[in-house]
DNA sequence: AGCCAGGCCCTCC
DNA sequence: GGAGGGCCTGGC
């Protein structure tokens, strides 16, 4: 049993099951924990005050402490970026809802190949899709829970090919999924260096990748490439940008244009913004 | 049963 | 350059 200090706020639950990951889950019973896999690490993670305990397997500790850190990007000061998106009522009523959900930095391959499956799919079959890849072709973890393996090498998808992804569920993404695994594991694009380049080249980068689009390519660079203006359109944020923003007699906006009247109107923390009034408008949905 | 899902590609205008 | 149709598969 480990702890890490809290600094900043955190709602631990609304930042692993905000959609930004697919690869965690809360345990069975009440008592907080939430289970998953980060950089080869199996984790358990939960929430106290004033810190959060975890457990880990392989470990050692002190190092998957600093990878949980990093993951939760406590870097970010959420206290300086509130005070700069509060003066947006509507972000403002969404940041009340979920105070302390944070953006993940998670690792760009991973992130890259379950957006990749996200195109034109749902949830459910998304998080299956990606547990199907782990099992599949995924390494299993030292001391890990059976099945729940690490998520594939690019070299681990490449080797799988098109095929074979295709008969674990994946549908037309399978020939997406391959490509980019040829490509990562080929060196032909080096996902974490994008991390030190400007969110143009990322985007640029990203879009030539066959199957990624604005979309994709913008939830890549918020979850895993530091790129904190990127703001992904997609169908929740559409509806809460017409619904909250551009309704009833207001200018309208079409979808193509969305991701730049945003990132002009919410500036360089959009992306924060996009994920406030993302998951407030999914979770409104799904209140009915 | 049938519509639709956290898009993207391709064609055609 | 952008509007419209098609796409694997399975959730609901």
């Amino acid at each position: 049993m480990a702890f890490i200090d809290l600094h900043g706020p955190l709602n631990l639950g609304a930042t692993l099951l905000s959609g930004q990951t697919f690869r965690w889950s809360p345990e069975d019973g009440d008592d907080g924990w939430f289970r998953g896999i980060v950089f080869r690490n199996e984790i358990r993670l939960r929430q106290e005050t004033g810190c959060i305990e975890f457990t880990c397997t392989p470990g050692p500790r002190e190092r998957v402490a600093q990878i949980i850190q990093d993951y939760l990007r406590f870097d970010d000061d959420l206290t300086e970026i509130y005070s700069l998106l509060e003066t947006d009522d509507r972000v403002k009523s969404s940041i009340d809802r979920y105070r302390g959900m944070r953006i993940l930095r998670q690792d760009p391959w991973e992130c890259l190949i379950s957006f990749i499956c996200s195109a034109n799919n749902n949830i459910p079959r998304i998080t299956r899709n990606v547990e199907d890849l782990a099992s599949a072709f995924g390494s299993p973890i030292l001391g890990g829970t059976s099945g729940n393996n690490a998520f594939p090498t690019a070299k681990q998808l490449a080797d799988a090919g098109e095929k074979a992804l295709r008969e674990l569920g994946l549908g037309f993404r399978a020939k997406y999924v391959a490509a980019a695994a040829e490509m990562v594991s080929r060196a032909q694009i080096d996902l974490f260096s994008l991390r030190e380049a400007s969110y143009q080249e990322a985007l640029d980068a990203l879009i030539k990748l066959i199957g990624v689009g604005d979309k994709i390519a913008n939830c890549v660079m918020l979850f895993s490439l530091n790129k904190l203006e990127a703001f992904p359109v997609d169908v929740w944020i559409d509806r809460a940008l017409r619904e909250w923003y551009f309704t009833p007699n207001l200018e309208t906006v079409p979808r193509s244009r969305m991701r730049a009247w945003a990132q002009r109107r919410f500036g360089h923390y959009a992306g924060y913004a996009n994920q406030y009034l993302f998951h407030d408008r999914r979770m409104a949905g799904q209140r009915g």
